[in-house]
DNA sequence: TTATTCACCGAATATATATTCAATATACAG
DNA sequence: CTGTATATTGAATATATATTCGGTGAATAA
C-alpha cells in the first residue's frame, strides 16, 4: 500500500469511528483514548492525523453541513411528496449505511450548548425546521398537509425524526418504522 | 429559617439545577463547578450534600424511575386513548413545568453507553417501548391502531415524543406539536 | 544505494476537573 | 449562656484525560 492511500485510509478510519463513539457516547464522554484503542492504533497517531479532539469534531460537523446541504436542493413536485421522498431516503439509509444516521444525529448534537462555540455556531447554519416550514405551508395552501402552525409542524416532524434516528443509532437492533407512520405527522386527513 | 427546611431547599436546588444542566449540556460536559457557579455556592458545598457527581447523577434518575412508574399505572379503557392522555399530559406538562419534560430526557440520555453501568441499567429498568407494544397490540385488534409490528410502532410513537422533548428541553422557544399530530403515528385511518 | 520523509509508538507532560480538607460562622440543644 | 453540630467557603490535592515529543523502522525519492 502507498502512503498516500494509507494516509487517507487511516482518516477516514479515525473519522467513521469517531463519529460513531461521539454519536453513541456524547463527545465529552468519548476519550481519544478510546477511539484509538477501538482501532487499534496509538493516541500519538490520532494526535498526527489530527491536531485536537476539537479539530476532528469540527471535520465531522463540517462534512455533515456539506451533505445536509445537497440533500436540501433535492427536487419536487409536491410538499408532501418530498417530506415522504426524504424519509424513505433516510431510513433506508439508517439500516444500510449506518453513517448517515450518525451523521444526522451528529449534526443534532453538535447545536446544543455545552459544544465549544465555533462548532455550535456552524452547525447551526443547517436549519431543517425553518426550511421545512415553508415547504409546508406550500402544502397547506395545496391541501396535502394539515392545518396548524407550520413551524410547529415542521418541528414536530423532524424531531420525530431526530429522535428515531438517535434511538436507531444506539440500539440498531429496534425495528425501524414506516415512512408513512411518520409522515402522517403532516399528512391531511379527508 | 429551619436548619431542616435549609437542608432540603439546597438538596432541591442542586438536584434541579443538575437536571437542568445534565438535560441541556449532557451529563459530561456538565462541570460540578457549572452547577455551583450558576446557585451561587460554593463547590464544597456541592459536595456537602452528594458525595459524588455520579451520585447526584443516581438520585435523580432514581427520581425518574418512581415518576415513571406512577404513569404507567394510569387506567385506561382504549388504547388510541390512553396514548392520546398520556400525551396531552406529558406535552401540557412539557410547558408548564419543565422539569417534567427534563426528567423524561434525562432517562433517555441514562441509557445509553458512556454513563456508569450501575446507573444504566437501573434506567432500563424502565422500557416504555416494550410495555406500549402490548398496548398497541390490544388496540390494532379494537381497529383503532394502524396494522404493522407493534414493537416498530411503539418505538416510532416513543422515539418521536423522545425527540420532541429533547429539542424542547434545549430550545423551549419553539412551539410545541398537537398531541393529535403525534398520535396519528398510531392512528388507523378509515 | 543512500538520504529523507513520514507513519507509528509509548512514555512524559500539561491541563481540566473532581474530590478532600481545614477553617469559619451560624443555628440549635442543653 | 455555652458547647456542639452543621452549613458554608476557598484553597489544596488527586485523578482523568488531552496533548507533546523523542525515537524507530519502513517507504520513497535522489
Amino acid at each position: 500500500m502507498t502512503r498516500k492511500e494509507q494516509k487517507e485510509m487511516r482518516q477516514k478510519q479515525i473519522m467513521f469511528k469517531a463519529l460513531e463513539l461521539f454519536v453513541t457516547k456524547g463527545f465529552a464522554e468519548t476519550k481519544i483514548s478510546d477511539i484509538a484503542e477501538e482501532l487499534g492504533i496509538s493516541v500519538g497517531l490520532l494526535f498526527h492525523y489530527y491536531e485536537s479532539k476539537e479539530k476532528l469534531y469540527l471535520e465531522l460537523v463540517k462534512m455533515g453541513v456539506e451533505g445536509t446541504k445537497n440533500s436540501e436542493k433535492l427536487p419536487f413536485d409536491e410538499p408532501l411528496q418530498y417530506f415522504g421522498g426524504v424519509l424513505e431516503n433516510l431510513l433506508a439509509a439508517a439500516s444500510e449505511q449506518p453513517w448517515v444516521c450518525m451523521m444526522f444525529v451528529l449534526m443534532a448534537q453538535a447545536q446544543r450548548p455545552g459544544i465549544p462555540e465555533e462548532i455550535r455556531q456552524l452547525a447551526l447554519t443547517v436549519d431543517q425546521i425553518r426550511f421545512s416550514a415553508g415547504l409546508i405551508e406550500q402544502g397547506q395552501k395545496l391541501g396535502t398537509i394539515r392545518e396548524g402552525d407550520p413551524l410547529a409542524l415542521s418541528n414536530a416532524f423532524w424531531c420525530s425524526v431526530q429522535g428515531i434516528m438517535e434511538y436507531h443509532a444506539a440500539v440498531p437492533e429496534m425495528p425501524l418504522p414506516e415512512p408513512e407512520w411518520i409522515l402522517d405527522i403532516l399528512r391531511r386527513k379527508d
